[in-house]
DNA sequence: CTGAAAGCGCTTACAG
DNA sequence: CTGAAAGCGCTTACAG
């Protein structure tokens, strides 16, 4: 197909008896166009089923219409958490809305993070960027800031210090309430399992903890909280400790469902009642988290709409927009792996 | 940063006093470059911060080394179904390991299905088109053919008459094994829940439960087919139907596992015992098959291999290679929810 | 092995 | 309201 020679802006112009200049204004619906001399064209561009060239229209322009979609080190490993895959579905449902596409840029093996952004971005391929995951000093974040290029995090900064375009939950705040939820269950030795420590909604999800402890006066012990990874092993393993040290928590509060489904899995395996001698708790409310064998009470942080808000915020970047922060209100849902239910909620 | 002269060929060109053509010919690693010239710019591009304008060599080459991944119809329902996020996990590890670009684009509302991929293709965006589905009669296979664009389908023709690129499981084995377990384990009346049935994995599906039936002398029973959509509430309501009319089976073969959390969600609720009464099994070994409230007897199509092996085939297509198919096999996990297993599989 | 020149298909000041 | 011309940053026959 190569061969066959494409439709241009030229063969419209010479159908139409006009300009190569006023097809480019009548396609990007230039204001000073007759309306006659725009119909006009339109009817040849049908005619001629002809379709602007995006790729030309970037060069001249140094517009992509694209949003990339840069995923943290190792993609297999993202697109493996329910997390990812509903963020992404708000920002493909977010990119659709104003016509954008995504791409889906990942980094090669074992090339430095910030080489492959400078790649990408001098590639020309993207308007601007949506990061998955904000980190504790993360140098992407840092990189995006310095050389000016729109970008919005699904994420927070660590503090009040850093400005940058963000969408995110108040994960403090969340975790203070799943905390306080199980202190109200009567819980009184609640451990914390968290996945990888450099993400701040890690740091956010263990502060929110910490701060339900402290206000119900209960002691903060270094030996409830582990950090790991995001994933079921991890759950799985430091159940296993705390049990098999006799620390014996009587709730676990998990910051990632995966997690939590390996603290359940370890659970059942040894017959450790739920939720009576342990509850659960974790973040994410996957469909797993419902239908799992026992329902998990969980956090909704609403994947998909910060996925969408992301968008938003990115495109009035790129349209020149100031820096904007958008939070998404969580929802929390108690099941029966943290309360005893007599009714579905 | 718009303002910023970026960094050309040309400014490499200068200061590694070459024309704008070696400089070119050393990023794209011609043969015809003698070593001492090319060491020379390369370093000449070190110094200078110099990556390659991808959108200028797309203009110029006709060549934009990235994948398009068109979704079927809607979006955020293919979206929600951990097949795709499987596929797409294959899809970016096979494209990264060969330098490629994954664009998500999306049909827009009410557009026809076509006429966004004349769009899409017209853009010069992507080399070639990875289509996540086959279906019955598909447009969209017709018209890649018809332009001769490269593409590979996750999927199958419905049958040997037509050929086009694509990689898939062996469906109707695939689904031959599985009714022949569920007869094995004793079941007299199995039904089968499918999804979409336009698509051509349903087909497939149905044709292996037949064969089976056949094979073991069973009646196959209009009563006992039922088609809806990929979704757990097709599960839950064609359960529901066979129960509401007495048509009692002692088995259901889902298409697909959210299919089977409708169905094993009807049998809980119902105090129906799995898997004595109603035995129940289905396809795609999503985590949740493994760890629902009663584990699933589910096949692996092992997605992420069908996703990379598709980028494979997609790849030497735009090479210039022939048409090609690549059969991925599967794997049957037996679980609780169709046999009485003594100890964990 | 290297360079000059044309061209990829658009956009956009500038001029009228 | 419209057009001629330059330019976006590359690639690639063609010539040497």
């Amino acid at each position: 197909m190569q061969s066959i020679k494409r439709t241009t802006i030229k063969d419209v112009a010479k159908m139409a008896n006009v300009s190569p200049s006023t097809v480019s204004r009548v396609i990007s619906n230039s204001p000073r166009i007759s309306e006659e001399t725009a119909k006009r064209v339109k009817l040849c561009m049908k005619e001629l089923g002809y379709y602007p060239n995006a790729i030309a229209r970037s060069l001249a322009s140094s517009v992509s219409n694209t949003i990339g979609l840069i995923m943290p080190v190792r993609p297999g490993e993202t697109l493996l958490n329910p997390f990812f895959q509903e963020a992404l579905r708000g920002i493909v449902r977010g990119a659709t809305t104003f016509s954008y596409d995504v791409l889906l840029s990942t980094f090669q093996g074992d090339e430095d993070e910030i080489e492959s952004m400078k790649k990408l971005i001098s590639a020309s391929k993207i308007d601007g960027v949506i990061l998955m995951t904000s980190r504790v000093n993360d140098k992407a974040i840092a990189y995006l800031t310095e050389i000016n290029f729109p970008f919005c995090v699904i994420g927070s900064p660590l503090d009040e210090g850093q400005t940058f375009n963000h969408v995110d939950n108040d994960n403090i705040t969340a975790s203070y309430e799943l905390t306080k939820h199980l202190i109200q269950q009567g819980k009184k030795k609640i451990s914390i399992i968290a996945g990888d420590k450099n993400m701040i909604a890690t740091v956010h999800r263990i502060k929110g903890y910490e701060k339900a402890l402290i206000e119900a006066k209960y002691e903060i012990d270094e030996n409830l909280i582990y950090i790991g990874d995001f994933d079921e092993k991890t759950g799985y393993i430091y159940a296993k400790y705390l049990f098999d040290n006799k620390i014996n928590p009587d709730a676990i509060l998990a910051t990632d469902d995966l997690v939590a489904f390996g603290v359940v899995r370890y659970l059942l395996e040894n017959n450790i009642e739920i939720p009576n001698e342990v509850a659960v708790a974790s973040f994410n409310n996957s469909i797993l988290s419902r239908q799992f064998q026992i329902p998990i009470t969980s956090v909704d942080i609403h994947a998909d709409t910060l996925g969408e808000e992301a968008v938003k915020i990115l495109l009035e970047n790129i349209e020149g927009g100031n820096i904007k922060k958008t939070i998404v209100p969580h929802t929390i849902h108690i099941r029966k792996s943290s309360a005893n239910l007599s009714s579905h909620f």
